[in-house]
DNA sequence: TTGTCTGTACCGACTGGACGGTTTATATAC
DNA sequence: GTATATAAACCGTCCAGTCGGTACAGACAA
């Protein structure tokens, strides 16, 4: 029978949200199939019908995630327009605003994802793209994935709840990368 | 009753030392109370009599991992003496040479506490102590963070399975990193 | 010097619960 | 009437942790 709320619409849509809305909220161990077909409100047959499996599951919602990042970098580029890196810059603007915003998601998803890689895959997919970007708008290579790198370890350290940096460190690490965007610039 | 084996002496390193080569060799998941015990030559009771829980393990096996990683640092400390920000130089190569030979540890290690930051307690104590060894070698606390930040890139996503960096590109971090680190002792 | 007692180190079968996935039945839409 | 979608009970496995027991090494006394 189709759910008793009646709707059939985009299924898999609500059923990540929600699933995004449960590890959020209740951590990564309450990512369990019947965890989240009950928050969603569907049957677990309804779940496993969507997503054929847990890992099914997990890598829609690292999708999501990733879609919802490449959109954000995508606008963030409009704002960067003027600099000669604007992809870097991009990356810079939106991850400084992921900490701040989503790091309870990025804490959630990561240990669903951490003892299988292929996982991420659709992540992987959009850095290899923002990668390419950034091939294609500096000469400077070095100095621009000592940046990206960078970028990474405040989100990974962040994620990970491992950080010894104070709020007041992270800013200024912040700071310097934008520096160092300039002079790459330059 | 003693091992079987007669022996009786450090168990607890015994133990370590087989449950970080099983990780190592089968991976994360093979991570199991049944399997480490095996591993070591113990029972699943012995090595419960050890260690008391599954959490107990895994914290003596990140404080094993703590404690040779802050020897290789303070190792590492000789040959920077002429530094002026030895600390920051040491961990720079040692992460280097961390990626390089330590890198499937640490992919190994990383899932089983991604979950719980709590585990990763004795890292964490290691950190602070370098952090403070950092702040008083130098001033230009931004740009040392900054260099910081991004050594934990490199860890993290080499950890993780998940950087789309080339083994070239990677060298050319750690280049930028050296050549900012002198920057910072002038 | 033998017998008893006690603490330490270790063994391994067993339990209990969690959880991924299956199955079967069924309702709706085209 | 077939494809799509949902419900809910059920199954099997995996695995952390329990628990009753065993072997040995002193300690201490009679």
């Amino acid at each position: 029978m189709p759910r008793a709320s009646g709707k059939k619409q985009d299924s898999k849509h609500e059923i990540l949200v929600a699933a995004l809305d449960l590890v959020r909220k209740a951590g990564p161990p309450a990512l369990t199939l019947d965890a989240v077909a009950e928050a969603a409100g569907f049957s677990k047959g309804g779940l496993l019908y969507n997503f054929p499996s847990k890992d099914a599951l997990i890598t829609g919602m690292v999708q999501f995630l990733a879609g919802q990042f490449e959109a954000e970098i995508e606008a963030a580029k409009q704002n960067a327009a003027n600099s000669k890196a604007p992809t870097l810059s991009a990356m810079i603007d939106v991850t400084d605003g992921w900490i701040r915003q989503q790091r309870d998601v990025a804490r959630a998803i990561l240990p669903a994802t951490a003892d299988k890689p292929e996982l991420t895959a659709p992540f992987m997919a959009v850095k290899l793209r923002l990668k390419q970007a950034i091939e294609a708008e500096t000469t400077n290579l070095g100095a621009a994935w000592s940046i990206w790198t960078c970028l990474e370890g405040l989100h990974f350290s962040e994620a990970h709840s491992v950080s010894v940096l104070s709020d007041d460190d992270r800013i200024a690490v912040f700071k310097d990368l934008r520096n160092r965007l300039n002079e790459l610039n330059n």
